[in-house]
DNA sequence: GCGACAG
DNA sequence: ATCTTGTCGC
């Protein structure tokens, strides 16, 4: 029995930070994935869903299931969920022009979050989506609010509602473009389609899992997705 | 030392 | 994230 190096970790994310690109962005934008995980005791359940863009239609998903040892521990998010998404997102088979992952970018305390982690793993362009703030402060410009990290805007702030969520930078996207597509990546939901899509999945299989005892007799109320 | 702390 | 009853709001 071992719990994983923090240390190294954290070491790991200072050296792939250098990795992350926020001066290209996705020339085109035609499809959408959303990534998310669910827990059902030790178990993760995690999702990909393919989306159309600007619809927002949802084209197909994947899930995968798996335990999960690495405990929760915050701005080393991606150490425990990271492994199931790449994992759900292999299994799509897609190859969409931006991905969306639960969890902060480069709003984080080693400018490294989940989002920044699977888009450089996946070489991919990236966009963090969080509702609590884990490194930064806000700042507003022209009336514009942002997260700042390091003196540098890594977030656009959303507003719905009375609800904030965090679209901070993960790779190969700019402030710029993600201020200008967030907007149009929500559909009448607090979190953008992706995202709030491939959650409700990832629940729903979670709650139906065969480890969740009840799941064959206690469905008594329809749900639809 | 104290407070903060994505999911 | 998940555990949970009633309750507030669209």
């Amino acid at each position: 029995m071992h719990s994983f190096n923090q240390l190294k970790a954290q070491e790991l994310q200072v050296r792939l930070s250098e990795l992350v690109n926020t001066e290209y962005s996705p020339s085109s934008v035609r499809s959408v994935v959303g990534l998310d995980l669910s827990y059902v005791g030790g178990v993760g359940v995690s999702v990909a869903t393919l989306h159309r863009y600007p619809d927002l239609s949802l084209v197909s998903y994947s899930a995968v299931a798996d335990h999960v040892e690495i405990p929760y521990i915050p701005g080393l998010l991606a150490f425990r969920e990271a492994p199931l998404m790449f994992a759900a997102y292999e299994l799509l088979n897609a190859d969409p022009d931006l991905i969306l992952v639960n969890g902060h970018g480069i709003t984080h305390p080693r400018s490294f979050g989940i989002a920044s982690h699977v888009g450089v793993a996946l070489d991919k362009p990236s966009i963090g989506v969080a509702r609590k703030v884990l490194a930064g402060r806000e700042v507003v410009i022209r009336g514009v609010r942002y997260l700042e990290t390091n003196r540098v805007l890594g977030a656009y702030v959303a507003l719905q509602g009375s609800t904030k969520i965090y679209m901070s930078l993960g790779h190969k996207v700019t402030i710029e473009f993600v201020s200008r597509i967030t907007p149009t990546l929500f559909k009448g939901h607090e979190l953008p389609e992706p995202i709030h899509t491939a959650d409700r999945i990832s629940r729903r299989l979670a709650r139906s899992s065969p480890l969740k005892s009840g799941s064959s007799s206690s469905s008594k109320t329809s749900r639809h997705l």
